[in-house]
DNA sequence: TCGAAACAGTACCATTTTGGTCCTGTATCC
DNA sequence: GGATACAGGACCAAAATGGTACTGTTTCGA
């Protein structure tokens, strides 16, 4: 279905109830609890952000989650990367050169073409837009890509 | 990582191999031969093709199977289509309503906006390109959609 | 008319990935 | 020094994936 995986949907829906409050730091639980997620799987989460540096980690008491940089500077791409690792359709878009049917299949070409334009299509999302829930302001050139099928 | 299955990248090859002989019936042995895959998955895969009405299929003795239209009338997003269904990045893209997160997450939308996005890039290649192997020569206006990373 | 070739359909199994939970450690604040 | 809250693992169950096998059914040709 080509879909990314869930734990990616909700990283989106945590990124965005943090942004929400760009000025608090918020605890793991307080998040669980607007995300309407389970505790356990927002604090994987939450680590897993943390790592790609989107956000900022406070322990001890009173301690929580803020966004690393405004949400205007961190993108779906980032987040799909924190989640899932870089972005590439096949297993040779990344890889090249270790498929011993490259010679035969001569595919490849093609799909890390495609993967270009996709990753292109989720860095032109930003967390900023994706919080308004607008559709797609436009940010940048690349956003009129949207046209050809939406 | 964002990736189309295995299979979905094996269709895409085998696609390839039977557009390269537009007025011949190959069999299922020669395609498997010509794309150096398995006998039973180049099997299953041309079943599934076959029932999206990709390629057509002759039973009997000389049986096999071809392109049911030119290669510059099917894309990629026909074949992972084919192949993994409807194109939708979460599992609400498609079917909206029916996430009881829906009210808190408010991110189905730009979710939305995003694969269709994506669908857009997938329908914009066709099966003719990905045979010349070329990039993506331009095709459709819609095509200067992939310079955003790539 | 019969047998071989080749697709159709289905069922099955092993492996991997995914999603989710829990436990222990460590830092910070009061 | 104790309570709070993140860090970092290990761990497990369930599902999806990829691959295989088996049994029809159709068609051609001798």
């Amino acid at each position: 279905m080509l879909r990314v995986s869930r734990l990616t949907d909700y990283a989106t829906v945590v990124m965005t109830c943090i942004a929400a409050h760009p000025a608090e730091v918020l605890s793991t639980a307080q998040i669980a609890d607007e995300a309407k997620l389970e505790l356990p799987t927002v604090s994987k989460l939450l680590k897993m952000l943390g790592h790609a540096g989107l956000v900022e980690s406070f322990r001890g008491v009173n301690g929580g989650y803020r966004l690393a940089r405004p949400a205007e500077a961190i993108s779906l791409a980032d987040i799909v990367e924190a989640m899932e690792g870089p972005i590439g359709l096949t297993e040779c878009s990344l890889a090249q050169g270790q498929c011993e049917r490259l010679s035969a299949c001569g595919v490849s070409g093609s799909w890390r073409t495609v993967s270009g334009a996709i990753d292109g299509v989720l860095r032109a999302m930003t967390l900023a837009q994706m919080l308004a829930g607008r559709p797609m302001a436009p940010v940048r050139s690349a956003t009129d890509t949207a046209q050809a099928t939406a």
